[in-house]
DNA sequence: ACGAATCCTGGGAACGTTCGCACGCTCGCC
DNA sequence: GGCGAGCGTGCGAACGTTCCCAGGATTCGT
């Protein structure tokens, strides 16, 4: 009875009194193990067991909410676990379940600007606000430089399921997360040949609603600044507004645009020159980012333009720039809180129910008028 | 000799075979085992044992550095992790080593605005380029909300070190993982009480610097708008402030300084507009933040004050704001970098040596000089 | 009232590592 | 030329879980 199990020698000395609670008055030997067993070394289900009066195997069960468990059992170990302020060793857990119970954020980017966007932040709340209700852990890991790390850490098996954040193209990570079968879950809408879940704001509906609210404003020669046509991003927001074009422009309307190299604010100002060059009478315009509608606005008051009397500009994202611009600028938000939530609810039932693809998400995003339309 | 170790049925096979190479040959079993344990389970120190012909001992040996192995052994071991693709079960290894190999960065704070700031990027930059030397996992963790999911996720074991950042008070978290012996280093100076070590920007010197370049500049009514003065990083920028007066104006230095509730630009734009009615005749101001100058500013315009013909403004951070400015605002840069790399030797050194204490660190900050001043 | 079905329980074997211990082998020394 | 020292090696026992399987107690149907 004494060599049962794997014995360290306070857990023997726990288990020889029976139960704790009797040994407690005893002055001699358990209570120093026991004090030391908190100090020291965390207790273990056999710790556990003991107080409890039930086997290892029993909490275990109780553990892991198996129904097989009698009412009395489960209230004796569940009052066990309180008092000895167990929690369970998720290395061990994980050995045999060959599961970790943690979730990632990959944010596979040059991250400093992703990290800088209100989005990144909002995103990272919506994420966590999900997940405090499962009992998922959550790490954030940053690709900076070489991937190797990262594909490592996931591969060992320290992540369940893995989120994935870029603006750009994501690499061989995609690809090797999905050949070893590890859910994943994307921000923003993949590029072709990317067969993976996402959830992206409706970037496409969010332009349309840019555009919309300058004709209420009245204006009539609306050009836009898009971005780089080989993602995503930039060609649907380049879509929305080709959308919302009224019928009559819409003929013309490549007229209407410029690329920017990037989402930058030179990009901006760049792209805002090319344009009053071209279509000198533009009384609005909307950038794809608000940087770069940041950058824009600098070239239209070099150009002695108004904003937003002449020139009326909206930008994209909502980002902390929007804010700080003089004047104040309009701005298409996304609902970061609600794309995190979706992303890891996304997630939790890919992870969950494996084989079981889920659908992607679009959610909408909002138009925030301020002071520069 | 067949019944030696664990055997999984497809490991037996691969160890019945003497040596994977000489078995290669053979069509009819190991190889599909072999295969399978490739594509299915992940492979062992049981495989690459075989493989090189060695114990699992030895492979150990070879994976944990150990002096004691032949020169001949640890060659066949390492070709064979790498024909293997070999990659050690990090849990299985916690659970014996109890380290996990893991060090977090718990952002501890209502997270927004410090994942907003460029100083948040450019730290975790800092401490990936330095972890990326060692083969130490990096994972960041976010306290928003209750802080319980990451005292369970460090108590577990999960994580052997821990940087925690915070502007604020670090509440309970700091005296929790200290008296869990849970190695933690702090960004920013530490409140009184919380013996840990630390990495912090020279606050002092460089608010000094930013008076000082006032001074150059010719302004001789040099005011500030301090930080809440609970916090040691507003102490040391006014400290910084004081210490840079001329003597002249050392005496009635109180009168030139007004303390923001917080660090916002609202608290900037009040605190601004008090300075102006008690010194009417300034001529310059030093703001303990990016976002408080850029109040100051604001409530300067409202004011009639030109920037910086009239008043001259300094900030501190180098915040994206800084630049976005109009004027771009003259700012104190940390260099983030830096200090992240500070953090991971800190945090590094602490894990490696438990019990002996590393010292602190204070990195030298940078004036950024722009149109403000 | 008796066998079967049901429910709960406990023992023991994994999971994949590391590490203490003991064993054999090769030197070099007197 | 025998004998300890030292080096390289391997066995087996942990680490703290989960889960399969078998056994004992209770209950239910007939």
């Amino acid at each position: 009875m004494v060599a049962e199990g794997p014995s360290t020698p306070h857990l023997r000395a726990v288990k020889d009194s029976a139960s704790l609670a009797a040994a407690s008055g005893d002055p001699a030997g358990p209570i120093d193990s026991g004090v030391l067993a908190q100090l020291e070394h965390r207790p273990t289900v056999w710790a556990v067991a003991a107080l409890a009066g039930v086997s290892k195997t029993t909490v275990s069960r109780v553990l892991t909410g198996s129904p097989r468990v009698s009412p009395h059992a489960r209230i004796a170990v569940e009052k066990a676990i309180e008092k000895l302020n167990y929690v369970p060793n998720r290395a061990a857990r994980a050995l045999v379940t060959r599961r970790a119970d943690t979730l990632a954020l990959i944010v596979s980017e040059p991250e400093t600007r992703l990290f800088s966007e209100p989005f990144f932040a909002g995103t990272v709340r919506g994420i966590n606000q999900e997940l405090a209700q499962t009992d998922y852990a959550f790490v954030l890991l940053s690709a900076e430089g070489d991937s190797s790390r990262i594909e490592r850490y996931i591969m060992n098996g320290h992540a369940d399921g893995v989120i994935l954040m870029s603006l750009h193209r994501r690499g061989p990570l995609v690809r090797l997360l999905t050949q070893s079968r590890t859910p994943v879950v994307l921000t923003g809408r993949p590029f072709p040949g990317e067969n993976v879940p996402y959830v992206d704001a409706d970037n496409r509906a969010g332009a349309t609603a840019a555009v919309h609210h300058l004709i209420e404003r009245g204006r009539t020669r609306i050009t836009t600044i898009a971005g780089p046509s080989d993602m995503p991003v930039g060609i649907d927001r380049l879509e929305g507004f080709r959308d919302a074009l009224p019928p009559g422009a819409r003929k013309s309307w490549r007229r209407m645009v410029e690329h920017g190299v990037d989402y930058s604010e030179d990009s901006g100002e760049i792209a805002m020159r090319a344009l009053l060059e071209r279509v000198p009478d533009l009384d609005a315009v909307f950038a794809a980012s608000d940087l770069m509608a940041i950058g824009a606005m600098r070239a239209l008051r070099a150009a002695g333009r108004n904003v937003p009397d002449d020139v009326a500009v909206v930008g994209f994202d909502d980002s902390h720039a929007a804010r700080l611009a003089n004047p104040q600028l309009t701005s298409v938000r996304q609902p970061m809180e609600e794309i995190g939530r979706s992303l890891a609810r996304l997630l939790l039932n890919e992870v969950r129910n494996p084989g079981h693809r889920s659908a992607s998400l679009i959610v909408p995003t909002e138009l925030i008028v301020r002071e520069s339309s």
